[in-house]
Formats: structure tokens, sequence, C-alpha cells
RNA sequence: GGGUGCUUAGCUCAGUUGGUAGAGCACUGCCCUUACAAGGCAUAGGUCAGGAGUUCGAGUCUCUUAGCACCCACCA
């Protein structure tokens, strides 16, 4: 015979669960052909990370997504793997050799790819093992790493097959580079947020004086002067009175004293500024796109760290580009050019991993065509992406996504993706001597492509690498054995589901629905379950430098608030906030973070789990689950008290009775396995969660569990057999309906609990099957009973708190109503309202006790009290009947309800009113007769 | 400039084809009743952001106003 502990510990049970279940093989898929089959590709974390409260709200949903499938006999695979995270690792590790004073060009590229491998190898686990703790159940078996040789090949092969249907292209372009880095970067990583700065006026003398109207110069309004070194011409708007004849005509640019023309083109706003814009097609997106159209010259002022370059004016060069800003300002204003400085608020372009400010900067740089259409289908990869969403064969939870999703779709520009780093895929293309181009798999590939090509020179390999999404792309395919045709490619591909933040619909998802359809014919994944970001209390944002992160670990273990205040002002990019945080931190946690267990933080998220756009994590939330854990905890302590070493009727023939109380929960019990089921369906964890909240709480504790002590003291053996049978049966079930949200206490609970209810089929409740409803087990004769009983037992209970009667004072209890159904009560009424006897009655007696009404029932507690109390709790009844029943009169005489409305709801009206009106004359009369003694 | 959400009890949020407003937490009162004080029982608290419309009936549908949040693009 086990003991449970007296209360809820979840560190003492969680510690062996994991383990057990991976070394029995568990997770594996079953691989069973006559099965469904069910996957989900785990977003694979960056392999520099640590589990983050995203993460393990991420996981918990997916993780219950699994465990439910599993449960249902699919086969079920949930497939991890961890990403190389191009940018972010190689920051991480450049920072830690810059500690020791060693910059990545000391290594040399192998040098460095080498240590970056050996810090993978060295603290790649770390959120893997985060991920256990929280009880993610993936196959680790598969586990992948986007640079793995396979993987490493299918991206080669991926871009070689694009190279040769020329969706890939190299050239050079203004592209997005970050000079702290010394790499582009898409559009997507760059992120602009509005600072102070300041809009310059300078004068650009005309050079011939202007016969029209006298103007000796133009004014040029500009945020960033330090470009006009690369300016190739200055624009007017073509209708621009002020300036219109003037188009053709030059000006001498300041400081350099080259002369350049003066176009014309509508993309100028005629109200902003001056209405005179200058051109630098070099550092300007726009300017870019003016200069194609106007043929001009692209000038290009910066080196690639962003300094002046040797073809600026000499007094310039090697000046930062912010040093040169003042530079040039102060060389503007001393030669009379500076008409005038006005502060301007202006969207600055930084990058999202170093905060750098963005440069537009011409280099050479690989493309993927995205509107370009294929020769074999004639459509390009994003209307491939598109028709899939349309047509419905990806389907977005919840639906709204899918105008985000088309809206980026439609204003796509190509997509950069290579990348001036040395971690990552270096790109498989090939250079002769004088710029030839050969793409190939490999080397001996490309020499092979050379020679063909009648090149019989050296080759030298591309330097860069690939952007990290354009791998993250291929996921569904590439980790599925493509382009092989695996059994795994066969049941995996498309997946069932993708369940991510919203954040990275573009990065991720939209371009893994374009490149497996592209190359597979087939979708990546049937459902995209978008769910929020998780946000502090407050609803803000979780971020290291605000120091209001909580990490997922230190919810499950504890964590004293020493510790977590160090966690939290340690290693701050501005120390300075340190005081602050640590205050706030304080105030918020003055105890520290005690242990909630996995289960407790999982069904919070799974709680959270709605569909809005923010998820608030609230610790008090977290901890009214950790309340629920132990009340299941001690409800199956009760349970356990009360049947094991006893006959359960559980094995045998034995005869078994069963109550109405224990009909009722029976049917109860089918009711939540097909909401549940329902609910998983959905994706509504939160309502799931919520049924089996209430169910366990309320149902099954606070009623069903208070009825059996009644059936197990008072009933004969069969009765007895049948509560313990009842009690056990549902009690198991609950546990595995429970278990895809909270696996640790289910399972350890289930160790004792299912044997005794002859239900241990397989060695763990991860692999016990999914209950079904059984629709012959309801009984809705007792749902009703119960429910009438409940009213009772409710009413008798507010009548006692109202008359502020002690719980240890019993009283005797006066009914007029149906003898025999009080009878069958009386047993469970007694104990649950503190009744000392129960009198059923022709007419209740005239007294100045406390009387309610309750449909055909009238009952009064028999004691003594004050005549005015009465009074007034009468009163109250009544005034709490008035307004209902003068809104349902109301209604029911507008012929219009009666006519239109359908026939049950005016019943249902009717109904109300009759009983409404018993009830009122019985207070009145009640009121009447108390007067008048 | 384009787009998308949100506004319901003190707080955080549910509310599924329109049919008498719900939960958790917090609050109040009474209880150490042998599963659980991480608990039990019972209260209290909302003109569903404002306005208009459709309807017998609107938190729910339409329009509109205000506030908040977010996404995309971007004026030099």
């Amino acid at each position: 015979m086990t003991e449970l502990a007296k209360s809820f510990e979840p560190l003492e049970i969680e510690g062996q669960w994991y383990e057990r279940w991976a070394d029995a093989g568990t997770f594996k898929p079953s691989m069973a052909t006559d099965q469904p089959a069910y996957c989900i590709q785990l977003p694979p974390p960056n392999v520099t990370g640590t589990l983050h409260m995203g993460h393990a709200f991420n996981q918990t949903i997916m993780d219950g997504l699994i465990r439910y499938h599993r449960m249902k006999g699919d086969n079920t695979l949930w497939l991890p793997g961890t990403d190389h995270a191009g940018i972010a690792t190689q920051i991480v590790v450049e920072r830690q050799l810059a500690d020791q004073g060693v910059s990545r060009h000391d290594l040399g590229r192998a040098g460095f790819v080498e240590k970056v491998w050996e810090w993978k190898k060295h603290s790649g686990s770390t959120i893997t093992g985060q991920m256990k703790r929280l009880g993610s159940s993936c196959d680790w078996s598969r586990e992948y790493f986007t640079m793995d040789d396979n993987l490493s090949q299918t991206v080669t092969e991926v871009f070689v097959r694009l190279y040769e249907e020329n969706l890939i292209y190299r050239g050079k372009r203004l592209v997005n580079w970050d000079p702290v880095l010394g790499t582009a970067v898409s559009d997507l990583e760059v992120v602009s947020e509005e600072e102070d700065g300041s809009l310059w006026h300078i004068r650009y003398p005309l050079v011939e004086t202007d016969a029209v109207k006298g103007l000796t110069h133009l004014v040029v309004a500009t945020t960033r002067p330090e470009t006009m070194l690369g300016d190739v011409a200055v624009m007017v708007h073509p209708e621009d009175e002020r300036y219109q004849h003037l188009i053709g005509k030059s000006v001498t640019l300041p400081l350099c004293n080259r002369q350049i023309p003066i176009i014309a083109d509508d993309y100028v706003d005629k109200e902003f500024g001056t209405g005179v814009v200058k051109v630098t097609p070099a550092h300007d997106f726009n300017d870019y796109a003016v200069g194609q159209r106007h043929g001009l010259a692209q000038i290009s002022i910066l080196t690639l760290d962003a300094k002046i370059n040797e073809e600026s004016p000499e007094k310039y060069q090697g000046q930062d580009r912010f040093a040169a800003r003042k530079a040039v300002v102060a060389d503007l204003e001393a030669e009379g050019f500076l008409e005038s400085v006005k502060p301007h608020k202006l969207m600055v372009p930084r990058g999202d991993r170093t905060g750098a400010v963005i440069e537009p900067m011409l280099t050479d740089q690989w493309f993927v065509a995205m509107s370009k259409a294929d020769e074999k289908t004639g459509k390009s990869i994003t209307q491939k992406a598109k028709d899939v969403v349309s047509s419905g064969e990806v389907k977005f939870y919840p639906e709204q996504w899918v105008n985000t999703y088309n809206q980026w779709l439609n204003n796509i520009q190509d997509w950069c993706i290579s990348r001036q780093l040395w971690w990552g895929h270096q790109i498989p293309a090939w250079y002769g001597e004088a710029g030839e181009i050969f793409v190939a798999q490999t080397e001996a590939a490309a020499y092979e492509k050379a020679k063909a090509a009648g090149y019989k020179g050296t080759l030298k390999r591309d330097e860069d690498v690939l952007d990290t999404w354009f791998s993250a792309a291929l996921f569904p395919f590439s980790t599925v054995g493509w382009p092989k045709e695996t059994p795994e490619f066969n049941a995996f591909l498309p997946s069932s589901v993708l369940v991510t933040g919203f954040d990275i619909i573009f990065f991720w998802v939209a371009r893994m629905i374009m490149m497996t359809t592209h190359f597979t014919g087939k979708v990546p994944f049937k459902d995209v379950y978008v769910h929020g970001l998780v946000r502090d209390a407050e609803g803000k944002k979780m971020s290291k430098s605000e120091g209001n992160t909580l990490d997922p670990v230190d919810l499950i273990d504890g964590i004293p608030l020493p510790e977590l205040l160090k966690k939290r002002t340690t290693g701050l990019r501005r120390p300075e906030k340190a005081p602050q945080i640590a205050t706030k931190t304080e105030k918020e946690f003055p105890e520290g973070i005690p242990a909630y267990g996995a289960d407790a933080l999982r069904f919070t998220f799974a709680s959270l789990a709605s569909l809005g756009r923010s998820i608030n994590f609230d610790q008090k939330r977290c901890q009214g689950y950790r309340n629920f854990c132990n009340k299941l905890w001690n409800a199956t302590r009760f349970v356990l008290m009360n049947t094991q070493d006893k006959d359960c009727g559980v094995n045998v023939q034995a005869i078994v009775e069963l109550s109405f109380v224990d009909r009722w929960i029976i049917s109860r019990l089918q009711e939540l396995e097909a909401h549940v089921a329902t609910h998983f369906d959905n994706y509504r964890f939160d309502l799931a969660a919520q049924a089996l909240y209430e169910f366990v709480w309320s149902d099954y504790c606070d009623w069903y569990l208070e009825l059996t002590k009644v059936q197990l003291q008072q009933g004969n053996e069969a009765v007895q057999r049948g509560t313990r049978r009842t009690l056990l049966r549902v009690l198991e079930v609950v546990l595995r309906l429970m278990h895809p949200i909270m696996p640790f206490i289910t399972e350890e609970l289930w160790q004792t609990v299912a044997p005794l209810a002859g239900r241990k089929l397989t060695e763990f409740i991860a692999q016990a099957s999914w209950p079904l409803p059984d629709a012959s087990r309801l009984d809705q004769k007792s749902v009703a009973a119960m429910e009438q009983f409940q009213a009772l037992i409710n009413a008798c209970r507010t009548l006692r708190s109202d008359m502020q009667l002690s719980p240890a004072q019993k009283v005797p209890l006066i009914v007029k109503g149906d003898e025999a159904l009080l009878k069958e009560w009386a047993p469970y009424l007694m104990p649950l309202a503190k009744i000392s006897e129960l009198n059923v009655v022709e007419e209740l007696p005239v007294t100045q006790a406390p009387v309610q009404h309750l449909g055909t029932m009238s009952f009064m507690l028999h004691i003594e009290l004050d005549p005015v109390k009465e009074q007034q709790r009468i009163e109250g009844e009544l005034a709490k009947i008035e307004p209902e029943l003068a809104r349902l009169i109301g209604q029911l005489g507008n012929p219009q309800f009666v006519e239109r409305a359908p026939a049950h709801l005016v019943e249902q009206s009717k109904a109300r009113v009759i009983v409404l009106e018993e009830k009122r004359a019985a207070f009145l009369k009640q009121k009447e007769q108390s007067l008048s003694i």
C-alpha cells in the first residue's frame, strides 16, 4: 500500500518520469501506416539559446497536442532540432573571443568556425535540457542540427536548383548593411524606430543664375548631410512652379565642387521641406530607384565599415560616418552653405541584432527572385505560397492572420540571402578569374561545369554564407529525407500543425510555405496555429534590458530572491538601470518565486492560450494552478484512502449499485470527455483547461467526493462497491484527460490509481489510450435530479448563512414536497446542509422561521429568529423576483416576440413566469402570515 | 499613409451560428467539518468604451466616434 505525501510537492515527483518515458521509447512514432500520422516540427530554437517564456508557452501547446494524439493512437512525431542561428551565434562567440582580446580575423575563417563548433558542443544542449524539464516529449533520437551534413546538403541542393531555374541571381544592389557586423541583412532584420534628429537646409548654388526668378541657389533639406558627398543630382517635382523652369539646369555641389543636374521626378513631395531633394543613389533606397529611372551614376562614399572612402574629398576620408556628418555640417556652415537646422523626428533603421544604424550599401549579393514565374508552372514562388493559403490547403488559426500573410506577400521584395559572415552554410558558388560563376553542389562539380563551359583556370569559392532563414525555410522537407521519398517524407509531410508566434510569420512561415510548395508540391503543414507573445503581468514585453524576464525553469524549481535579483541585474546593456530593476523585482517577488512545478506552469500556459495577440503572465495564476495540482493530489489521497485494500467492484462480477449521484458524475464525465477532445481539436487549450479545472474542483471534489462520504458510510455493500469503483474510474479517466497538459502529476497518480481501477493496460499513462465518451452512460434523469438536489442544498446553505448559523449548529429541516424523493435525498442532505432531522409535511407550519421556495418545493429551517430579520430577507427575495418577472411578462406581452421567437424560448419564458409567480405568491403569503403572528 | 486587433466585475481574461452577463485572482463574512487552510461554505461587485442602426430581442451583426496596442511601408 503506497501512501501519498500530505501535499503536492512537484519537485519530488517530476524527477524520474521524463527519463523513464524516453527510455521506454514512448516518444517515438509508431510508423504504423494504418494509423493517421500526426507530426509537429519544433520551431528549432537557437543553438546559443536558453529556454524563455515564449518557448515554454509554445511547447506547452505542442506537447499538449502531441500527447493528445499519441494517446489517440496516431503515428505521432514531434521532431526536434536546433538552429545554427548564423548572426546570433557568431555574435555570441565573437564577444567571447573579444573578452580574451582575440578577433575572429586573428583565427581565420577555419579557426573561427571550429571555435563555434566547439562552443556549440559545450553549451548547445542547455535548451534541450530545459525542454525536458518542461516535459516536452520530442523524439530525441531524430534530433537534428541545421548544420548537419544531410541538412547542409539539402541546402546546397536547393540553392543549385533554384539557380538553375533562374530563381536565384547575383547582382550589385543597394542592400541593408550592418556596418558593425559587416554584413548585409534582409528587410525583415531591420527595425525602424522614431528618433530625434535634425533637418539641415543646405544651399546648392546654381551654375547659371536663374534668369526667370533670379535665384542664385536651391535649398535642399536633408537628415543625412554627409551623404551629399555622393549626390549626383537634385530633383524637384515636375509641376512645381517654383522650380519648373530650372529643370535641366545644374547646381554646384558644395564641398565637392561637382556640377550636378536638376532633374524632375514626381516622387518629390512639393509640400515637404523646400521641395528640392538631393539624390544619392548609392545611399538611399528611394534615390536608388530615382537613379535607375534617370540613368544616374551611383557614387558610393562609404567603406563597408561606414567610414568615408577614398573616392570622396580627401579631407573626410577615413572619418566615421557620424564624425563626417559633423565635419560636413561645420564646413557647410563655415562656407555659408548652411541655411538652417531644425529639429526633426525621423525613423532610424537599426539592425535587430546589433542595434547599429543600418546603412544602405551598394554591394554584390545573392537574391531569391520572389515574383518571377518559373518555367514549369508559370507561377512565382510567392504566387504558389498565396495559392495554397487561399485554397485552404494551409489554414491559419485564427483566420485573420491570412490578411497579414497576403499583405506581406503582395508587397514582397526579392530576398537578399547572402550574409558576409563565417558561421553558416557557405554559398555553393565558385568564381573564375574573370568573374565567371559556377554554381554546383561541390567544388569538383563546379570544376566539371567550368570545364564544360570552356573555362580552364582556377576557381575560388564565394566567401559568403546563406541567411539562416534560408535553411529554416526548408525544414519541412529537409528533415524528413527529401529529396528521397522516405517513409518519414510520406508520413510527416505535410506536418499537422505549425505552432508559432506571429512575430515570425514572415521570417519563417511564409518562406517555408514558398519553398516547400515549390520543391515538393506539397504544403509544409496543414494548420498554422498563431499564438500571442508572452508578456509580463503588466502586459509589457519581456526583455532582458527591462529586467522583467522570467525563466521558466525558475517557475518550475523556484528561486530565492537574492538569486533572482542577481539574474535580472547582471549583464545588462545599460547597468545604470539595475537599481530600478531590483526595486521592482523585490516588490513583485518579495520572497522570490516558490517552486510551482512544470505541471502548474503548463496548466497556466494552457489556460492563457486564447487566440489573442498577447499573453500576460501573472505568477498568481500559476500559484492558483499549483493549488489545483494540490487539490487533485489530495482528492487522489482521499480516493486511495477509501479504496486501497477494499473491494472496489472492479475485477469480480460483484453486485454493484449506482446511486443517482454516481450516475450524475459518470454523465458529467462523458460530457467532459467530449468537450476536452473538441477543445484540443480546435486549439482551444484555454477552454480545455477551464473544463478540466471546473470538473475536478467543482463537480468531482466539491460535490461528488462529499457525497461519496455518505455512500461509503451509510450504503450497503453494493453501494459501497459502486461508489469505490466510480471514484476510481472517474479519477482514472480524468487523469488521462489531463495528461496532455499536466504530464507529471498525472503519471505519478495514475501509477497508483490505474491498477485499482483495473485500468493499467500500459506501463505509463503517457502510452494509455485517450478516453472516449460513451453516450449510453449519459443518464439525464440523474443529471436533472442532481441539479434539483444541488439547488436545495445551496438554498439551505444560503439560509443558514443569511441567518448566521454556526456551521457546527445542526437544525431541523421541514419540507413540503415529493416525499419519496426527499427520503432518497435525506442521507445526503443532512450532512451537507447540516440538518439534524428532516420532516416532510403537507403544509409548512406558520412560524417566524426562514422559508425558501424551490420549484414546487417549500422548506424551512426550524429555528427561532428575529422576525424583523426574516421580514428583511423576504423583502430581499421579492426584490430579486420582481424585475425578472416584469421583464418576462413584458416579453410575453409582445405579440411579435410570441410570434417570431423560437417556440422553445417562448415556452421557456412561460414556464419561468409560472415558477416565479408561485415563488412570489409563496413569499407574499409568508410575509402576511408572519406579520400576523 | 495602408492594415489588424483590443476596450466586459477592483485586476487578468472567457463569452462558439443574436435568446435572462461568466471564471480565476483580489475583497467581505463565517468555519482548523478526519482528502486538501495551497482548504470549505456563503455573500458583494458589471447601464459589456460612447453613439446610431438592423431585429420581437444585440456583449454578440452593421455603421460611426473616442482611447489603447500592434504590423507593414515611409518624406528627403
